[in-house]
DNA sequence: GACTTGACTAGAC
DNA sequence: AGTCTAGCCAAGT
């Protein structure tokens, strides 16, 4: 399985009105140093995962080509009962705790 | 297989 | 608090 493939499989685990950070979902994946390699990953997924609950270690919405996917990102988030503070999502209160799984995978 | 490309990050000013 | 820099590394050419 590729390292791409992993990140989507895992990023649809986080519930609605939480978020994660790219470096949190790289360390689940068991690499810290991976966190670019999951926003590349959301790239090519083209929306068929819930890529708006990712934002990066600052809370805040990465740059990207299309300014238009952040703005719907941030409002997507909002309409989940996400709050923003000073343009960063308060981390403190909505970043996601990953449950450990039970058995194999 | 040798580049290149970033939806990243932590640290240093 | 903003800006830079240097590591980072899977995927695409």
């Amino acid at each position: 399985m590729t390292f791409r493939a992993a990140v989507l499989e895992l990023v649809t685990r986080i519930p609605r009105g939480r978020v994660a950070t790219y470096g949190q979902l790289a360390a689940l994946l068991g690499r810290p140093r991976s966190a670019r390699i999951v926003g590349q990953a959301l790239r090519s997924a083209d929306g068929a995962v819930p890529w708006h609950r990712v934002v990066n270690a600052q809370g805040r919405i990465s740059r990207r080509a299309r300014m238009t996917s952040m703005m719907t990102q941030r409002i997507r988030l909002e309409q989940e009962g996400i709050v923003f503070r000073r343009g960063r999502v308060v981390l403190g209160r909505f970043r996601w705790s990953a449950a450990p799984r039970r058995n194999g995978e």
